[in-house]
DNA sequence: TCGAAAGATGACCCGCCGGTCACTTCTGAA
DNA sequence: TTCAGAAGTGACCGGCGGGTCATCTTTCGA
């Protein structure tokens, strides 16, 4: 699905920066119009080719250019997931979540226009009745749902956490992690200043009502800035090197 | 908001009949067709009027009958959460959050239909940028969110569970019931026989994600179908006698 | 009995944008 | 230099369903 681009046929790889090109184009009269207000003019004009073109690149048009955003997205996601939980495992399960969380929220806070309008597609799309781009949406949800389970597999085999289905504590975390996303981008109207506005706040709050809940019994509420915490600094830095993601291998 | 009908001026009792009729038409035709699919002039020919009339009741057009069924939908929410939670103080926060979840799975899964197509829309336009309908989407959520506050806060005094922001807590609770409805409502294929596709175990391991999280240092994993639970049993029928809530009142 | 107001109706209008395609321009191998 | 086919273009089309309104019907008080 993503060969590394390098080493491909000249013609092959122009192909697929015009294709990078239009898509971010699309990314961005996305965020700013949502899907349905964006028009295929826009887009086109944003990346500087004729309508027409687009359907050289996406002949399924508007809707497979919102597909491979939304791909592209769950890539992302993945590649999150498993760079954070397939680390030295002798990092706690509760740590590497907390870490996951932080770093998922930074991802998706500053590209929230997107975040939001992906969001109410996959909800339209995803539960429509045409079957096609719903199983695309179900296959996606699907990758994130396998890559979230392993690790939850290896944390329940290893008495972290309470041996539960894994495929369904994978579903609620991601709901979790989508609940606080969602209010931090429209929410903090109503609540004055919470703490969790900050990417670590947010992953301290939400993983701590995963793993403990709301009686809380282990671990008491963490309070915002304990100590600066290597581990999940270096982690930090050593993922935020890939910001920008889609034109990242085109020079 | 809701005077009780009784002992209106006859011309507005039938008013209301009318929209009544009207609005759970156009239920039916929005659960079978999703909103954006359905056509007034098929939920008027079931309404058995003419499209013009609609218009009549609901100036708004379609956008104003979908406000119309999704605030009704709060309704039952909030009563829900109220009812639950306000009875006798006695019973246990972690019971009563367990009733409350059971009874909401059950009332929104027999109209799974009509849920998924609100849960899109409540997305798609409690997202958007059209600031009148996103404020009354707004609005809606602060309802339920305040009537779930209320007894939250009381726990946290009460030390049944952790002094948290409430209304934090009260919208993760939402995303938490929102995601297993969701899950149940779509998720059954992926996923052999789990337990919960019953609104009993459902509520069983949500309640205990929330009060325990994945550690769950106190209470073991519930056995589905501990004993028979005379509390929630009670509270079901006592709940559950009003089915068909537009209708009701209407003889 | 009558007529004015309230209620009901459905044919028609209309704006919009995704998608098409006949045509032009560009590229590079021979 | 040539030319075949790849790439690019944007004017135009189509259809759809939400909303309107001129007209008809019903109601009801006097």
């Amino acid at each position: 699905m993503h060969d590394h681009v390098d080493t491909l046929p000249r013609r092959e790889r122009e192909r697929m920066a015009r294709k990078t090109a239009m898509l971010e184009a699309a990314q961005e009269v996305f965020a700013e119009k949502g899907y349905t207000r964006a028009t295929l003019d826009e887009v086109a004009a944003r990346a500087e080719y004729g309508k027409g073109t687009l359907y050289n690149y996406f002949p399924g048009g508007k809707q497979e250019i919102l597909l491979a955003i939304v791909e592209h997205f769950h890539d992302e996601l993945c590649r999150l997931i498993e760079r954070t939980f397939s680390l030295p495992t002798d990092r706690s399960f509760r740590k590497s979540l907390e870490s996951f969380l932080e770093h998922t929220f930074a991802f998706f806070m500053d590209r929230s226009e997107l975040f939001l309008t992906l969001l109410r597609e996959a909800h339209r799309i995803g539960l429509s009745d045409d079957p096609e781009p719903r199983a695309f949406f179900t296959a996606q949800r699907e990758r994130a749902l396998n890559a979230l389970s392993a690790p939850l597999e290896r944390a329940a085999k290893s008495g972290e956490i309470r041996p539960l289905p894994p495929r369904l504590v994978a579903h609620m975390i991601l709901v979790n992690l989508n609940g606080a996303q969602l209010r931090a981008c429209i929410g903090p109207t109503e609540l004055g200043a919470d703490f969790q506005d900050t990417p670590r706040g947010m992953a301290a709050f939400v993983s701590g009502l995963i793993m403990d809940g709301l009686q809380g019994a282990s671990s008491p509420v963490r309070t915002l800035l304990s100590k600066p915490d290597r581990d999940s600094a270096t982690e930090t830095s050593s993922l935020s090197s890939d910001a920008d993601q889609l034109s990242s291998h085109v020079p």
